[in-house]
RNA sequence: GGGUCCGUAGCUCAGUUGGUUAGAGCGCCACGUUGACAUCGUGGAGGUCGGCAGUUCGAAUCUGCCCGGACCCA
């Protein structure tokens, strides 16, 4: 073995290996487990948070695939219809080339291409992370068995009256072209003005003024509306003003929708370009007048002047006009919040268009009760209030897209403007008896989130009955960061219930999202990123700089960007491999918060690998040659019995935390285990023996003990860190003739109680507090390690002496001594002291220890073993205290309190003692 | 405006039904290269658990208010 793990000469190969071995496949016995993969855009690239959703799958996927389950990680990608199709458009736009020019056809076999040139790139991150999702079953949102599922729920929703397709406002990204829905919306709030603009009343006997932050809506307005109880107004109401630039008379009326509070009571109503104004519209009947193309420039209802202008080039003139013509009143600034598309940035318009709707509320409802029953639980539980108060003020969703990548809506229209929905052409014209009327089918296609709605039983195979959907769905727990909850786990919820009267999926453990080590989010224009696979395979500051700045929106970032980079990241990024990462996000994925990412810890469990594939050399070189299979004549060693049995505990502690997916407990435990249990203490236990005078078979129980806990500590970690512990387990389990092609189909290692060993475990409690004893005197007063110490021993009690005989071979060894013996009454020489229980243990002080020095550590000993006896005995004086609190509280308080005055007692002898020199 | 979460050592974070000497990693200080590992070992320093009240025999943990920060919804 080489002489540091290095991750990069074995990653590749063993993953090809587990894939070409059919190792994540369903093992087709046990009981079903199942996770459906959150599909990553198919040409997307890795992130951060792909990475840590991922590990926490992969560890709980290959943990149950250990436990003997019939184990399925379902893996696919999404087509991510307005992602997708914004890059290939970037794409040919380099090219001079638009959607257009090439037409719809033609286009999206572009797309297609794409797909096929850059589709892998995700996936084989993905084999990068460890995933071991099952790859013979891919699936994506566009296969054809996906998109006839799409097709059936369509059509089957449209069939029960719950997808209709609607005239009314929706938000329009006027760069995109297309609606979306209120979820795909950002409000942010940003700087802008209010204007108030007069409003003169048509029979001249005065004016009206209103306040807008979009004045370019005017053009659109159909009514002046007032507060019906605002007496300002009162006698206005019924009479009309004529709205300039355009002429147009419009009513005045009365609304309780108006704040009279707010501005000057009055509010033009904008029904085809404002919510509230729609809504207010409808109530009053007055007409839906559309000033606006798809591009938000003005249309040709508009007067001429303003015709073709972009809505803000025609805010400017519009302003400008009313103040040329005495009619703006002021302008102010003011803080509004801003709807923006989450994709394209762009400033988003209410645009009144024929658009699909799902009708939700009886969707929602089940969706809602399983939550609340318990069929569905959310782990953190407080998602389920953000779940709750989302499901029941639910708006019909807006599911058509006026893109060209997507699923094609399956409705047809004949001339006369009539819409038949079905599967086919072909089935619609044979239902509705059409003949060879012409048809057209809809352009539109549909969110891309309404496919992945079906995500849990379309990969399964539905809408046919196929074996994996019986066995498999619903799938066991769902892991997903909480930006997606809306978007996608709500409407998976809704779709399954509705479609297979089950839930999806039985827990949803919701994560945090990863963050920059400061807390921020990290985004491309922040130049905070960080790339999983860079932090596996190291990356060079040069590139690093390259990357972070290359191809941006705003390039004036670039130089505070680089700046900053270069001083993060001094020397690039080094190495840390797959397993130091993955260990990194499970340490992390506590109780669903935010993960502020530091590349220190990351540097920690690179090391902890590093200790992992040390002491694996070190415990290969000493079973070099020896027979491990026989497991007669083996006379196991207190300490051989210790470590069995600490592994038994940490077993236990490690299916707690799965049990309850605290990843982050199961790391933990796991990193004590072997770091300071398994390499601190029993590696170094074992030096004596295999180096000193014990017998053969007390040296052969220790070399097989050291191989059974190693190989035992592999498999239990196996989860987290799946590569190093493949590797070198595929070395250390045939030398104890446990076979099998692969770690990650072995049996997870399951605590025995017959093996916990209190005896054992005393035994070794007390020798690691008598080493440290000495070695906390030799660490104080700086006595190197090298400088061989004389210790006595006195006090104590008939255990001590055994245990003191049992263990002086470690103790020597592990504390340096070289004489141990007991004082047996004599006067004992001016020493440093430390207190084992009863038990005192010296240090004689010859020309190797300050008295002073010794007096002044004792003293601040003392004081601290004062304070905590001041503070126990006046607990136990308390009379409620102890008739009150239970009696095991109370009797651990009196333990407490004699071993400390106990301890007291010696420590200030020993002060007197010293002081008397 | 409604809601959620967070505030524990210099930094990043654990702390499961109230009872621990309040922990870990990194960083810091000292000593150290005895053949597993300097990507290391040994020892040490460092916290009135954001603040104030309250409940309780007992509060980092439960309740209320306040301060500071993040996010979601409107």
């Amino acid at each position: 073995m080489e002489k540091a793990f290095d991750p990069s000469l074995i990653e590749k190969d063993l993953y090809a290996q587990w894939e070409a071995q059919g190792c994540f496949k369903p093992s087709g016995t046990g009981d079903p487990y199942c996770i459906m993969i959150p599909p990553p855009n198919v040409t997307g690239s890795l992130h951060m948070g792909h990475a840590f959703n991922n590990t926490i799958m992969d560890a709980l996927v290959r943990y149950h695939r250990m436990k003997g389950h019939d184990t399925l990680w379902q893996v696919g990608t999404d087509h991510a219809g307005i992602a997708t199709q914004m890059l290939v458009e970037r794409k040919l736009e380099g090219q001079g080339v638009s959607r257009h020019d090439l037409g719809r056809d033609a286009f999206i076999d572009k797309v297609w291409d794409w797909k096929a040139e850059s589709g892998g790139n995700i996936t084989g991150q993905l084999r990068r992370l460890g995933s071991s999702v099952d790859w013979s079953r891919e699936r994506f949102t566009m296969d054809e068995d996906l998109s006839r599922a799409v097709q059936e729920v369509f059509v089957q929703l449209h069939q029960e009256g719950l997808i209709y397709r609607g005239k009314r406002l929706v938000n329009w990204d006027p760069v995109l072209k297309t609606a979306v829905s209120d979820l795909e919306v950002e409000n942010e709030e940003e700087n802008g003005h209010i204007w108030h603009l007069r409003y003169p009343l048509s029979d001249g006997s005065g004016e009206l003024v209103v306040a807008t932050t979009r004045p370019e809506t005017m053009l659109g307005d159909q009514a002046v509306a007032v507060h019906p109880e605002d007496e300002r107004y009162a006698a206005l109401v019924g009479k009309t003003i004529t709205l300039p630039l355009v002429g147009r008379e419009i009513p005045i009326i009365a609304d309780d929708y108006v704040d009279p509070e707010f501005g000057t009571g009055c509010v033009k109503i904008t029904p085809a370009h404002d919510f509230n104004d729609y809504e207010m519209g409808k109530r009053h009947d007055l007409p839906m007048l559309n000033v606006l193309n798809d591009d938000a420039s003005i249309n040709v209802h508009a007067p001429e002047k303003y015709q073709g202008m972009d809505r803000f080039e025609a805010r400017k003139a519009i302003v400008a006009d009313f103040e040329a013509a005495g009619l703006l009143v002021e302008v102010k600034d003011h803080r509004l919040p801003v709807p923006r598309g989450d994709r394209s940035g762009a400033v988003l318009e209410p645009y009144l268009t024929d658009q699909w709707y799902v009708a939700v509320a009886e969707l929602a409802k089940p969706a809602i009760e399983a939550v609340e029953n318990g069929d569905i639980e959310f782990v953190p539980k407080q998602w389920e209030n953000t779940y709750f108060a989302w499901m029941r003020d639910l708006q019909d969703w807006c599911i058509s897209r006026q893109l060209w990548w997507g699923h094609r809506i399956p409705a047809w229209y004949d001339e006369a403007g009539n819409v038949y929905v079905g599967r086919s052409e072909a089935e619609v014209r044979q239902q509705n008896d059409l003949g060879d009327r012409v048809l057209t089918q809809d352009n539109d296609v549909l969110d891309t989130w309404f496919s992945s709605a079906l995500w849990t039983f379309s990969t399964l195979g539905w809408p046919d009955e196929t074996p994996e959907l019986a066995k498999f769905h619903p799938t066991d727990v769902l892991v997903t960061g909480f930006d997606i909850i809306f978007f996608w786990v709500a409407r998976m919820i809704m779709m399954t219930l509705k479609f297979r009267g089950e839930v999806p999926f039985k827990k949803v453990y919701v994560h945090g999202l990863v963050r920059d080590g400061e807390g921020k989010k990290m985004s491309k224009s922040k130049g905070n990123v960080l790339d999983p696979i860079d932090l596996i395979d190291g990356i060079d500051l040069e590139t690093l700089v390259q990357k972070r700045t290359g191809n941006m929106m705003q390039p004036q970032m670039a130089k505070k960007i680089e700046k900053a980079t270069r001083k993060e990241f001094p020397d690039g990024i080094d190495a840390f491999g797959t397993d130091a990462l993955r260990f990194t996000f499970a340490a992390m994925a506590s109780t669903g918060r935010d993960i502020n990412f530091n590349l220190e810890r990351v540097a920690g469990y690179r090391n902890f690998c590093n200790k992992l594939w040390n002491a694996t050399r070190f415990v290969l070189m000493n079973v070099e040659g020896a027979d491990l299979t026989q497991t007669e004549e083996l006379k196991p060693s207190l300490v051989d019995r210790w470590i069995v049995s600490r592994l038994q505990a940490v077993e236990a502690e490690v299916e707690r935390a799965f049990a309850n997916l605290r990843l982050d407990m199961a790391a933990q435990a796991i990193y004590e285990f072997i770091w300071n249990e398994y390499c601190d203490w029993y590696l170094e236990l074992t030096k004596p023996v295999l180096n000193g005078e014990a017998s053969e078979a007390e040296k052969a129980a220790t070399r097989r003990t050291l191989m059974a806990v190693l190989e035992a500590a592999l498999r239990l970690a196996h989860p987290i860190m799946p590569f190093i512990t493949e590797e070198i387990w595929q070395t250390v389990a045939p030398r104890l003739a446990q076979g099998g092609d692969s770690i990650s189909q072995a049996p997870y290692p399951q605590a025995e109680s017959g093996k916990i060993d209190p005896e054992a475990d005393a035994a070794v409690a007390w020798l690691k507090s008598t080493v440290v004893a000495v070695r906390t005197i030799r660490g104080e007063m700086n006595i190197p390690p090298s400088k061989k110490l004389t210790v006595l021993l006195n006090a104590g009690d008939a255990q001590d002496r055994e245990l003191a005989t049992t263990c002086e071979t470690w103790l020597k060894s592990l504390a340096g001594v070289a004489e141990l013996s007991w004082l047996d009454g004599a006067e004992a020489p001016v020493s440093s002291m430390g207190v084992v229980g009863e038990m005192e243990v010296l240090v004689p002080m010859a020309g190797l220890i300050d008295a002073e020095a010794e007096i002044a550590r004792l003293s601040k000993e003392v004081t601290r073993l004062e304070g905590d006896i001041q503070r126990t005995e006046s607990k136990l004086s308390n009379e409620k205290f102890v008739s009150k609190a239970p009696a095991e509280v109370v009797d651990k308080e009196k333990a407490k309190l004699a071993d400390a005055k106990a301890t007291l007692d010696r420590l200030q002898a020993q002060v007197v003692k010293l002081n008397t020199l």
